[in-house]
DNA sequence: GGCGCTTTGTTGCCTTGCGAACAGAATCAT
DNA sequence: ATGATTCTGTTCGCAAGGCAACAAAGCGCC
């Protein structure tokens, strides 16, 4: 899958980034000839509330945590971005920074293009304008869905939840979380997610043991999750396709 | 203060809408021309999630909540509109929707554009767009703002920061909210209002009486919040200021 | 003045989930 | 092997806030 990713001719550098599948061959491949493969690796931070930008990144493999801190409190994930999305669709706004935290949750590798660049091809190409418009739009639809999620909706029902989005992006059923992690994900505590990870397991909906998870069954999980995962990813397909 | 909005010379029609003042004397009145003033009455829904918008609405003595609903909980109010902001502003990305239902929280008026002229605007005002470019980014870190906000402040921060953020856009020391509706709005208990509120009121901050509030003390108010009324403030300053 | 509606005050029980602590199991380094 | 570390399972007490019910007070309407 890697490979994918990094291993093309020069000619025509090849992605694995839903949003630059999106773009005219000829526009593509001008975008590519821009960006930098990049290594994604767990628990990098990409960037900081109200960072100026440097870059813009496309994930191809890896997928990246967008979080709130809180004085006091552990950060709360807001959002996720996978190789259907990017980081830095404000760009598109003219706006260099994020008010969130970006940390890499899910190694893997990334297109990054400097900012500047992007918004010469931005200005240069309407459909990519159009489609990182719209993939704004997405980020701001899953921002305030994920809100009232995090208000309403139990622990088992979250976490059933961010398993499918993170299932997604992974691209494969198997995946490294620790209980601690998701629960720092999720916002609650560490004994909260073992008892309802504990729960998932026995309905064989997932396995795991010692931060390997594996999903064993989607369908399962979709039923267990709340209506949050079908609104998000309906608001993508309505609006990305 | 209705006054100021709709009493105006038929040539150079005025508004106390931030985001128009910032507009250039001539754009704004090209501007303002293809604007109609419109009560908002209280209650009233403004859209739908997923609604196509036939209108933008720029507030200028009302206010809009921005609400997600979740099926089998109360609505949640994930963001607030007054005269500083606008209700559409997801129109400069090409993108005639919401993803969230609008109500009218604030009995008073607003200027609303048909979303053909809006576009019109914008395409030929660059100060325009890079106005609402620059809304659009501080709804977003409002938003995720909100969520964490939710998750882990106390009621009694959290109420405190809504009455200021009404306080602001009421743009009066006193306006009509009973415990009932503030619980609705926080996603809380309506009795659980009734104590964060008596502590408060004991605090000397606000007064009510039956849905009669007054703040005596934004000082007090302001202390008594969560960071996150500063944050939201701090981001609007730092974009539109 | 009396009736009824709305708003606020208060109480008690219950669930969820937090905080903290500890035990066992798997993995890793030496 | 053996010890250290990391991860998972489990427990107990506790606090915040949900849910429900009801009382009292203010206000408007006849």
């Amino acid at each position: 899958m890697l490979q994918d990713a990094i291993v093309a001719s020069p000619k025509t550098p090849s992605t694995t980034n839903h949003l630059l599948l999106r773009l005219a061959r000829k526009e593509r491949e001008a975008f590519l000839a821009d960006c930098e493969p990049v290594d994604l690796e767990f628990g990098q931070t990409l960037c900081e509330p109200d960072d100026a930008y440097g870059f813009a990144w496309f994930p191809q493999t890896g997928f990246i945590s967008l979080m709130v801190p809180l004085t006091g409190h552990p950060p709360l994930e807001v959002g996720l971005i996978g190789n259907e999305g990017m980081l830095g669709a404000t760009l598109v706004l003219g706006i260099d920074q994020v008010p969130m935290r970006a940390v890499v949750q899910g190694t893997g590798t990334a297109l990054r293009i400097p900012v500047a660049a992007l918004k010469r091809h931005v200005a240069s190409d309407p459909k990519l304008e159009r489609v990182l418009n719209r993939y704004l739009y997405v980020l701001l639809a899953q921002l305030s869905q994920t809100a009232a999620c995090t208000r309403f909706h139990e622990i088992g029902e979250r976490l059933a939840r961010w398993l499918l989005m993170t299932h997604d992006r992974a691209q494969a059923d198997h995946f490294h979380l620790t209980h601690q992690f998701l629960a720092d994900m999720l916002g609650v505590q560490r004994s909260a997610i073992t008892i309802a990870a504990g729960l998932l397991k026995d309905k064989r909906l997932i396995r795991y043991s010692r931060g390997e998870i594996t999903v064993l069954s989607r369908r399962g999980l979709e039923a267990a999750s709340c209506e949050c995962y079908a609104a998000v990813m309906a608001d993508y397909a309505q609006l990305m396709g």
